[in-house]
DNA sequence: ACGTATATTTACGTGAACGTCAACGTCAAG
DNA sequence: CTTGACGTTGACGTTCACGTAAATATACGT
């Protein structure tokens, strides 16, 4: 057999602690993502949350979007809520269902990208002035560190 | 004369609500950086704060460091730190006084304007990685928007 | 000098994103 | 059958970065 996943019934997923554990976050913090409507663990018969890797992939997509982006929870929501619609309507489609709103919900996903792409790029552009400036900066810094090694060894 | 600055004594600066207006900021904001000791208002011999174009500038700074780093105030009051240590070094220098700890100041002004490239460069490997992937759904979304349309024209 | 638009300090309030604690359930190991 | 490591749901606490309000002083045009 292929490695991890042992052969047999639909993998059950993992549990709180130890996806929390893995991502370096609180089990409170994969909890409260839940109240908020980020993520739907597993309907989980037990009682105990299960994660499987595409809700852990998830929360790794929150995260970044957190961190990398600095948007808060309930943007994250509203961006992961458009993809989850096309996914949805890829689903459907796939099962060969007419869909009502349709092109709608493909437009919403493809404005909310572009919207998504247009803050990327312009994020883009300002670090990469920041890092020109900090540059700039770091050549002063050189300059003033010989000017004192050459009053030393005068 | 010049534009803007009516010739005379030294800029006094502008009051709080002037800046905070051109910022985009509240007043309350402004008073709290001086209160985390962020930014000092020009020793104000009225009363009240006065802001040259330098105490804007930093704040310009600060909402930078804060939006496209991420960074807390703790931690962008560091970085200022070390950058005003640097300057106090350069002022002294030129007035010809003997400093102490030169070295370390500018080794240390160094040290964190290499961090911050670090760090800068990470962010935008990340962002990079991150597009790519939004252009990815992109392509995706616009191959189901086709299959929208061939159905309809079937 | 006067009005009023802004400023000052002091202090308590707020929303977001969790932290922490209590009381309780569950499950594999010994 | 207990023990202990994990889970569960409330519910209240905490930190950060400010918001807001009250009482008072200052700035500036006429």
């Amino acid at each position: 057999m292929g490695a991890g996943v042992t052969s047999g019934a639909s993998d059950p997923g993992r549990l709180i602690g130890d996806v929390a554990r893995q991502l370096g976050i609180s089990t409170r913090t994969l909890r409260y993502y839940e109240e908020r409507g980020l993520i739907e663990a597993q309907p989980r018969a037990t009682g105990n949350r299960r994660y499987r890797d595409a809700d852990v992939d998830r929360v790794v997509r929150i995260r970044e979007l957190q961190s990398m982006m600095g948007f808060n929870l309930d943007e994250i929501a509203a961006i992961l809520a458009a993809e989850d619609d096309l996914a949805r309507l890829r689903a459907e489609w796939q099962s060969g269902q007419p869909t009502g709103r349709r092109d709608e919900i493909v437009r919403e996903a493809l404005a909310i990208n572009r919207r998504l792409q247009d803050q990327v790029h312009d994020k883009l552009d300002r670090l990469q002035k920041f890092l020109d400036e900090l540059e700039g900066n770091a050549r002063r810094y050189r300059r003033v560190a010989r000017e004192i090694a050459a009053e030393r060894d005068q």
